[in-house]
DNA sequence: CATAATATGTCAACATGGCTGACGTAAATG
DNA sequence: CATTTACGTCAGCCATGTTGACATATTATG
Protein backbone atom coordinates (compact mmCIF):
# COMPACT_ATOMS: atom_id res chain seq x y z
CA UNK A 1 0.00 0.00 0.00
CA UNK A 2 2.80 2.12 0.68
CA UNK A 3 5.06 2.00 -2.45
CA UNK A 4 2.64 1.79 -5.08
CA UNK A 5 4.09 2.56 -8.80
CA UNK A 6 0.93 4.43 -9.79
CA UNK A 7 2.99 7.26 -12.00
CA UNK A 8 2.32 4.74 -15.29
CA UNK A 9 -1.51 4.70 -14.26
CA UNK A 10 -2.33 8.31 -13.72
CA UNK A 11 -3.77 9.10 -17.60
CA UNK A 12 -6.39 6.44 -16.95
CA UNK A 13 -10.06 7.34 -16.35
CA UNK A 14 -11.45 5.81 -12.91
CA UNK A 15 -14.80 3.84 -13.67
CA UNK A 16 -14.03 0.07 -13.65
CA UNK A 17 -13.46 -2.24 -10.95
CA UNK A 18 -11.61 -5.31 -12.01
CA UNK A 19 -9.03 -5.67 -14.68
CA UNK A 20 -10.40 -7.21 -17.74
CA UNK A 21 -8.38 -6.33 -20.66
CA UNK A 22 -10.40 -4.52 -22.89
CA UNK A 23 -13.00 -2.76 -20.69
CA UNK A 24 -11.94 0.10 -19.03
CA UNK A 25 -8.38 0.74 -18.11
CA UNK A 26 -7.36 -0.37 -15.00
CA UNK A 27 -8.54 2.46 -12.22
CA UNK A 28 -5.48 3.72 -9.92
CA UNK A 29 -5.89 2.08 -6.81
CA UNK A 30 -7.75 4.48 -4.87
CA UNK A 31 -5.43 6.53 -2.26
CA UNK A 32 -7.67 5.79 0.79
CA UNK A 33 -5.66 7.28 3.38
CA UNK A 34 -4.89 10.61 1.98
CA UNK A 35 -8.06 10.78 1.12
CA UNK A 36 -9.28 10.67 4.84
CA UNK A 37 -6.59 12.51 6.11
CA UNK A 38 -7.74 15.52 4.44
CA UNK A 39 -10.82 14.97 5.36
CA UNK A 40 -9.92 15.06 8.84
CA UNK A 41 -6.93 17.34 8.60
CA UNK A 42 -9.05 19.83 7.44
CA UNK A 43 -12.02 20.04 9.47
CA UNK A 44 -9.34 20.20 12.41
CA UNK A 45 -7.60 23.05 11.00
CA UNK A 46 -10.80 25.03 10.29
CA UNK A 47 -12.55 24.14 13.59
CA UNK A 48 -9.89 25.74 15.76
CA UNK A 49 -11.16 29.52 14.38
CA UNK A 50 -15.07 28.14 14.32
CA UNK A 51 -14.97 28.36 17.77
CA UNK A 52 -14.07 31.47 18.02
CA UNK A 53 -16.14 32.81 15.53
CA UNK A 54 -19.18 31.69 17.22
CA UNK A 55 -18.82 33.79 20.17
CA UNK A 56 -19.10 36.73 17.46
CA UNK A 57 -21.90 35.45 15.95
CA UNK A 58 -19.91 34.77 12.70
CA UNK A 59 -19.50 31.40 10.48
CA UNK A 60 -16.92 30.47 8.26
CA UNK A 61 -18.28 32.62 5.50
CA UNK A 62 -17.12 35.58 7.83
CA UNK A 63 -13.74 34.02 8.33
CA UNK A 64 -13.15 33.96 4.33
CA UNK A 65 -14.11 37.65 3.66
CA UNK A 66 -11.72 38.52 6.50
CA UNK A 67 -8.98 36.59 5.74
CA UNK A 68 -8.69 37.76 2.09
CA UNK A 69 -9.80 41.64 2.68
CA UNK A 70 -6.93 41.69 5.39
CA UNK A 71 -4.21 39.72 3.45
CA UNK A 72 -5.23 41.87 0.25
CA UNK A 73 -5.99 45.16 1.72
CA UNK A 74 -7.87 47.36 -1.47
CA UNK A 75 -9.24 44.47 -2.99
CA UNK A 76 -12.08 44.91 -5.18
CA UNK A 77 -15.40 43.42 -4.24
CA UNK A 78 -15.40 41.52 -7.98
CA UNK A 79 -11.84 40.16 -6.66
CA UNK A 80 -13.09 38.89 -3.94
CA UNK A 81 -16.12 37.17 -5.65
CA UNK A 82 -13.41 35.81 -7.98
CA UNK A 83 -11.63 33.66 -5.02
CA UNK A 84 -14.45 33.11 -2.73
CA UNK A 85 -16.50 31.85 -5.86
CA UNK A 86 -19.91 33.02 -4.92
CA UNK A 87 -22.59 35.14 -5.92
CA UNK A 88 -22.06 38.83 -4.97
CA UNK A 89 -25.95 38.23 -2.86
CA UNK A 90 -23.51 35.39 -0.89
CA UNK A 91 -21.17 37.71 -0.28
CA UNK A 92 -23.53 40.61 0.37
CA UNK A 93 -24.79 39.24 3.27
CA UNK A 94 -21.76 38.63 5.17
CA UNK A 95 -20.22 41.72 4.33
CA UNK A 96 -22.49 43.72 5.31
CA UNK A 97 -22.60 42.29 8.86
CA UNK A 98 -18.85 42.82 8.70
CA UNK A 99 -18.84 46.20 7.91
CA UNK A 100 -22.05 46.93 10.04
CA UNK A 101 -19.62 45.70 13.51
CA UNK A 102 -16.94 47.52 12.12
CA UNK A 103 -14.17 44.60 10.87
CA UNK A 104 -14.19 45.96 7.62
CA UNK A 105 -14.11 49.69 5.57
CA UNK A 106 -15.05 50.00 1.90
CA UNK A 107 -13.52 53.25 0.16
CA UNK A 108 -14.74 55.09 -2.90
CA UNK A 109 -12.05 53.56 -5.65
CA UNK A 110 -9.51 56.37 -6.34
CA UNK A 111 -9.66 55.99 -10.36
CA UNK A 112 -12.62 54.51 -10.61
CA UNK A 113 -15.14 56.05 -8.03
CA UNK A 114 -17.74 52.67 -8.85
CA UNK A 115 -15.46 50.35 -7.03
CA UNK A 116 -15.55 50.03 -3.02
CA UNK A 117 -12.23 49.21 -2.47
CA UNK A 118 -12.11 46.61 1.03
CA UNK A 119 -9.78 47.39 3.62
CA UNK A 120 -9.89 45.77 7.77
CA UNK A 121 -10.08 48.29 10.63
CA UNK A 122 -7.81 47.82 13.12
CA UNK A 123 -10.72 45.79 14.76
CA UNK A 124 -10.34 43.39 11.66
CA UNK A 125 -6.84 42.54 11.61
CA UNK A 126 -7.09 41.85 15.15
CA UNK A 127 -9.56 39.02 14.43
CA UNK A 128 -7.81 38.29 11.34
CA UNK A 129 -4.76 37.43 13.01
CA UNK A 130 -6.10 36.07 16.26
CA UNK A 131 -7.93 33.08 13.49
CA UNK A 132 -4.74 33.07 11.23
CA UNK A 133 -2.86 32.12 14.87
CA UNK A 134 -4.80 29.26 15.86
CA UNK A 135 -4.23 27.87 12.49
CA UNK A 136 -0.85 28.81 12.51
CA UNK A 137 -0.21 27.32 15.72
CA UNK A 138 -1.64 23.83 14.58
CA UNK A 139 1.18 23.98 11.25
CA UNK A 140 3.59 25.28 13.52
CA UNK A 141 2.88 22.42 16.05
CA UNK A 142 2.69 19.69 13.11
CA UNK A 143 6.09 21.36 10.97
CA UNK A 144 8.12 20.59 14.54
CA UNK A 145 6.89 17.54 15.31
CA UNK A 146 8.26 16.51 11.77
CA UNK A 147 11.46 18.21 11.22
CA UNK A 148 12.87 20.18 8.85
CA UNK A 149 11.86 20.20 5.48
CA UNK A 150 7.83 19.69 6.68
CA UNK A 151 6.85 23.43 5.47
CA UNK A 152 8.79 23.02 2.25
CA UNK A 153 7.02 19.66 1.63
CA UNK A 154 3.74 20.62 2.66
CA UNK A 155 3.73 23.49 0.60
CA UNK A 156 5.13 21.75 -2.51
CA UNK A 157 2.39 18.91 -1.83
CA UNK A 158 -0.47 21.57 -1.08
CA UNK A 159 -0.05 23.01 -4.13
CA UNK A 160 0.67 20.09 -6.63
CA UNK A 161 -3.23 19.37 -5.00
CA UNK A 162 -4.35 22.57 -6.78
CA UNK A 163 -6.39 22.87 -10.69
CA UNK A 164 -3.25 23.28 -12.52
CA UNK A 165 -5.10 26.41 -14.62
CA UNK A 166 -5.59 28.19 -11.21
CA UNK A 167 -1.93 27.48 -9.44
CA UNK A 168 0.02 30.16 -11.12
CA UNK A 169 -3.11 32.18 -10.53
CA UNK A 170 -3.54 31.23 -6.68
CA UNK A 171 0.47 31.11 -6.00
CA UNK A 172 0.62 34.79 -7.57
CA UNK A 173 -2.41 35.74 -5.09
CA UNK A 174 -0.49 34.18 -2.41
CA UNK A 175 2.95 36.35 -3.33
CA UNK A 176 0.99 39.81 -3.76
CA UNK A 177 -0.59 39.21 -0.64
CA UNK A 178 3.00 38.42 1.05
CA UNK A 179 4.22 42.04 -0.57
CA UNK A 180 0.93 43.82 0.50
CA UNK A 181 0.57 42.34 3.78
CA UNK A 182 4.21 42.25 4.80
CA UNK A 183 5.39 45.91 4.69
CA UNK A 184 3.20 47.05 7.65
CA UNK A 185 5.71 44.82 10.35
CA UNK B 1 9.30 33.69 4.54
CA UNK B 2 10.92 30.44 3.40
CA UNK B 3 12.95 29.45 6.53
CA UNK B 4 11.55 31.26 9.57
CA UNK B 5 12.73 28.98 12.46
CA UNK B 6 9.53 28.92 14.78
CA UNK B 7 9.83 25.43 16.76
CA UNK B 8 10.67 27.86 19.92
CA UNK B 9 8.13 29.88 19.38
CA UNK B 10 4.98 27.13 19.24
CA UNK B 11 3.75 27.08 22.97
CA UNK B 12 2.96 31.09 22.55
CA UNK B 13 -0.67 32.25 22.34
CA UNK B 14 -1.54 34.23 19.76
CA UNK B 15 -3.27 37.19 20.15
CA UNK B 16 -1.22 40.93 20.60
CA UNK B 17 0.86 42.23 17.27
CA UNK B 18 3.86 44.03 18.47
CA UNK B 19 6.98 42.71 20.47
CA UNK B 20 6.14 44.73 23.72
CA UNK B 21 8.30 42.50 26.71
CA UNK B 22 5.85 42.00 28.97
CA UNK B 23 2.73 42.23 26.96
CA UNK B 24 1.55 39.27 24.92
CA UNK B 25 4.32 36.73 24.40
CA UNK B 26 5.61 37.69 20.79
CA UNK B 27 2.71 35.46 18.48
CA UNK B 28 4.49 33.10 15.71
CA UNK B 29 3.86 34.95 12.65
CA UNK B 30 1.13 33.26 10.62
CA UNK B 31 2.22 30.65 8.59
CA UNK B 32 0.58 32.27 5.55
CA UNK B 33 1.22 30.88 2.47
CA UNK B 34 0.19 26.58 4.29
CA UNK B 35 -2.91 28.55 5.57
CA UNK B 36 -4.26 29.76 1.78
CA UNK B 37 -2.70 26.71 0.28
CA UNK B 38 -4.77 24.16 2.48
CA UNK B 39 -8.21 26.65 1.35
CA UNK B 40 -7.33 26.43 -2.59
CA UNK B 41 -6.06 23.05 -2.54
CA UNK B 42 -9.21 21.25 -0.60
CA UNK B 43 -11.52 23.62 -2.18
CA UNK B 44 -10.09 21.74 -6.03
CA UNK B 45 -9.82 18.50 -3.99
CA UNK B 46 -13.66 18.69 -2.93
CA UNK B 47 -14.35 20.38 -6.41
CA UNK B 48 -14.68 17.27 -8.35
CA UNK B 49 -16.51 15.01 -6.93
CA UNK B 50 -19.36 17.88 -6.04
CA UNK B 51 -19.60 17.71 -10.22
CA UNK B 52 -20.64 14.13 -10.74
CA UNK B 53 -23.02 14.12 -7.13
CA UNK B 54 -24.68 17.48 -8.56
CA UNK B 55 -25.57 15.02 -11.42
CA UNK B 56 -27.15 12.87 -9.05
CA UNK B 57 -28.62 16.23 -7.03
CA UNK B 58 -26.40 14.61 -4.17
CA UNK B 59 -24.15 16.81 -2.17
CA UNK B 60 -21.37 16.71 0.22
CA UNK B 61 -23.58 14.98 2.84
CA UNK B 62 -24.33 12.16 0.64
CA UNK B 63 -20.44 11.71 -0.21
CA UNK B 64 -19.37 11.52 3.04
CA UNK B 65 -21.36 9.12 3.98
CA UNK B 66 -21.25 6.85 0.92
CA UNK B 67 -17.61 7.14 1.95
CA UNK B 68 -17.45 6.19 5.08
CA UNK B 69 -20.14 2.94 4.77
CA UNK B 70 -17.98 2.32 1.70
CA UNK B 71 -14.97 2.24 3.81
CA UNK B 72 -16.17 0.60 6.90
CA UNK B 73 -19.30 -1.97 6.10
CA UNK B 74 -21.47 -2.94 8.39
CA UNK B 75 -20.93 0.18 10.59
CA UNK B 76 -23.52 1.14 12.80
CA UNK B 77 -25.58 4.12 12.77
CA UNK B 78 -23.84 5.78 15.98
CA UNK B 79 -20.43 5.42 14.93
CA UNK B 80 -21.14 7.32 11.57
CA UNK B 81 -22.71 10.12 13.34
CA UNK B 82 -19.38 10.15 15.99
CA UNK B 83 -17.15 10.28 12.82
CA UNK B 84 -19.24 12.54 11.19
CA UNK B 85 -19.67 14.45 14.10
CA UNK B 86 -23.65 15.34 12.84
CA UNK B 87 -26.60 14.94 14.71
CA UNK B 88 -28.62 11.80 13.77
CA UNK B 89 -31.00 13.93 12.17
CA UNK B 90 -28.97 15.77 9.43
CA UNK B 91 -27.70 11.99 9.04
CA UNK B 92 -31.33 10.82 8.73
CA UNK B 93 -32.26 12.96 5.64
CA UNK B 94 -29.47 12.42 3.53
CA UNK B 95 -28.77 8.96 4.75
CA UNK B 96 -32.36 8.01 3.75
CA UNK B 97 -32.04 9.61 0.11
CA UNK B 98 -29.33 7.08 -0.12
CA UNK B 99 -31.69 4.07 0.91
CA UNK B 100 -34.31 5.09 -0.85
CA UNK B 101 -32.33 4.95 -4.57
CA UNK B 102 -30.53 2.10 -3.82
CA UNK B 103 -27.09 3.24 -2.36
CA UNK B 104 -26.93 1.92 0.58
CA UNK B 105 -29.40 -0.39 2.47
CA UNK B 106 -29.48 -1.21 5.97
CA UNK B 107 -29.60 -4.64 7.83
CA UNK B 108 -30.59 -5.25 11.40
CA UNK B 109 -28.11 -6.24 13.57
CA UNK B 110 -27.27 -10.45 14.43
CA UNK B 111 -26.26 -10.01 17.75
CA UNK B 112 -28.00 -6.32 18.82
CA UNK B 113 -31.12 -6.09 16.94
CA UNK B 114 -31.64 -2.19 17.69
CA UNK B 115 -28.66 -1.59 15.32
CA UNK B 116 -29.36 -0.85 11.54
CA UNK B 117 -25.66 -2.10 10.41
CA UNK B 118 -25.13 0.11 7.01
CA UNK B 119 -23.26 -1.36 3.80
CA UNK B 120 -23.00 -0.02 0.28
CA UNK B 121 -24.87 -1.59 -2.55
CA UNK B 122 -23.04 -2.72 -5.95
CA UNK B 123 -24.37 0.79 -6.83
CA UNK B 124 -23.34 2.46 -4.23
CA UNK B 125 -19.76 0.66 -3.75
CA UNK B 126 -19.48 1.93 -7.78
CA UNK B 127 -20.37 5.54 -7.30
CA UNK B 128 -17.93 5.90 -4.03
CA UNK B 129 -15.09 4.13 -6.11
CA UNK B 130 -15.75 7.12 -8.63
CA UNK B 131 -15.70 9.27 -6.71
CA UNK B 132 -12.86 8.10 -4.74
CA UNK B 133 -11.83 8.28 -8.17
CA UNK B 134 -11.17 11.35 -8.95
CA UNK B 135 -9.63 12.43 -6.03
CA UNK B 136 -7.01 9.75 -6.06
CA UNK B 137 -6.53 10.99 -10.49
CA UNK B 138 -5.85 14.41 -7.94
CA UNK B 139 -3.32 13.18 -5.50
CA UNK B 140 -1.87 10.60 -7.55
CA UNK B 141 -0.96 13.57 -10.15
CA UNK B 142 0.74 15.57 -7.65
CA UNK B 143 2.89 12.72 -6.08
CA UNK B 144 3.93 11.90 -9.55
CA UNK B 145 4.72 15.78 -10.05
CA UNK B 146 6.69 15.76 -6.59
CA UNK B 147 8.73 12.67 -7.01
CA UNK B 148 9.30 9.75 -5.02
CA UNK B 149 9.01 10.27 -0.79
CA UNK B 150 5.54 12.25 -1.32
CA UNK B 151 3.22 10.15 -0.67
CA UNK B 152 5.11 9.35 2.80
CA UNK B 153 5.66 13.34 3.41
CA UNK B 154 1.56 14.29 2.79
CA UNK B 155 0.41 11.20 4.82
CA UNK B 156 2.99 12.64 7.92
CA UNK B 157 2.04 16.23 7.31
CA UNK B 158 -1.94 15.49 7.34
CA UNK B 159 -1.55 13.08 10.23
CA UNK B 160 0.53 16.02 11.96
CA UNK B 161 -2.57 18.29 11.45
CA UNK B 162 -4.92 16.11 13.09
CA UNK B 163 -6.00 16.84 16.73
CA UNK B 164 -3.73 14.56 19.24
CA UNK B 165 -6.71 13.31 20.94
CA UNK B 166 -8.49 11.99 17.61
CA UNK B 167 -4.85 11.14 16.02
CA UNK B 168 -5.19 8.11 17.15
CA UNK B 169 -8.87 7.35 16.74
CA UNK B 170 -8.27 8.48 13.37
CA UNK B 171 -5.37 6.29 12.18
CA UNK B 172 -7.00 3.30 13.80
CA UNK B 173 -10.17 3.66 11.72
CA UNK B 174 -8.25 4.35 8.65
CA UNK B 175 -6.40 1.08 8.81
CA UNK B 176 -9.24 -0.72 10.27
CA UNK B 177 -10.98 0.63 7.10
CA UNK B 178 -7.99 -0.60 5.16
CA UNK B 179 -8.71 -4.83 6.07
CA UNK B 180 -12.32 -4.07 5.65
CA UNK B 181 -12.56 -2.65 2.16
CA UNK B 182 -9.14 -4.53 0.42
CA UNK B 183 -10.15 -8.50 1.29
CA UNK B 184 -12.23 -8.12 -1.74
CA UNK B 185 -9.89 -7.49 -4.28
C1' DC C 1 -23.34 64.09 -25.72
C1' DA C 2 -26.21 60.10 -25.65
C1' DT C 3 -25.92 55.50 -24.91
C1' DA C 4 -23.90 51.33 -23.46
C1' DA C 5 -21.19 48.80 -20.39
C1' DT C 6 -19.37 48.15 -15.74
C1' DA C 7 -19.20 47.87 -10.48
C1' DT C 8 -21.88 47.34 -6.96
C1' DG C 9 -26.07 46.90 -4.10
C1' DT C 10 -30.62 44.99 -3.12
C1' DC C 11 -35.16 42.49 -2.98
C1' DA C 12 -37.39 38.08 -3.19
C1' DA C 13 -37.51 33.31 -3.22
C1' DC C 14 -35.50 28.91 -2.83
C1' DA C 15 -32.17 24.68 -1.60
C1' DT C 16 -28.90 22.33 1.23
C1' DG C 17 -27.34 20.79 5.31
C1' DG C 18 -26.31 22.01 9.78
C1' DC C 19 -28.93 22.60 14.54
C1' DT C 20 -32.35 21.92 18.87
C1' DG C 21 -36.22 19.84 21.15
C1' DA C 22 -39.64 16.49 21.67
C1' DC C 23 -41.43 12.14 21.13
C1' DG C 24 -41.96 7.03 19.62
C1' DT C 25 -40.64 2.18 19.26
C1' DA C 26 -38.19 -1.92 19.54
C1' DA C 27 -34.74 -4.44 21.77
C1' DA C 28 -31.33 -5.22 25.28
C1' DT C 29 -30.08 -5.03 30.02
C1' DG C 30 -30.21 -4.89 35.01
C1' DC D 1 -40.50 -5.41 35.01
C1' DA D 2 -38.21 -1.00 34.65
C1' DT D 3 -34.68 1.26 32.44
C1' DT D 4 -31.48 2.16 29.04
C1' DT D 5 -29.99 1.94 24.39
C1' DA D 6 -30.24 2.37 19.23
C1' DC D 7 -32.56 4.34 16.08
C1' DG D 8 -36.25 6.95 13.62
C1' DT D 9 -39.21 10.99 12.99
C1' DC D 10 -41.76 15.45 13.19
C1' DA D 11 -41.38 20.36 13.47
C1' DG D 12 -38.94 24.38 13.12
C1' DC D 13 -34.81 27.42 13.05
C1' DC D 14 -30.30 29.14 11.12
C1' DA D 15 -26.29 29.85 7.97
C1' DT D 16 -24.92 30.06 3.57
C1' DG D 17 -25.20 28.86 -0.90
C1' DT D 18 -28.26 29.62 -5.36
C1' DT D 19 -31.15 32.26 -9.40
C1' DG D 20 -33.51 36.17 -11.31
C1' DA D 21 -34.75 40.80 -11.56
C1' DC D 22 -33.90 45.40 -10.96
C1' DA D 23 -31.65 50.07 -9.25
C1' DT D 24 -27.87 53.39 -9.11
C1' DA D 25 -23.69 55.49 -9.97
C1' DT D 26 -19.83 55.86 -12.88
C1' DT D 27 -17.00 55.02 -16.75
C1' DA D 28 -16.32 54.10 -21.57
C1' DT D 29 -17.61 54.58 -26.27
C1' DG D 30 -19.70 55.58 -30.90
Amino acid sequence: MADVNVSAKIAAPASGLTERPGAAPAPAEPVWDIIELLFFAYRDFVGDPDEVLSKLAFGRAHHRVLHFVNRNPGMKVADLLEILNITKQSLGRVLKQLVDQGFVVQKEGAQDRRQRLLYVTPKGETLALKLAGLQTQRINRAFAELGPGAHEAARRFLTAMIDADNREGVLRLITRAERATKPRS
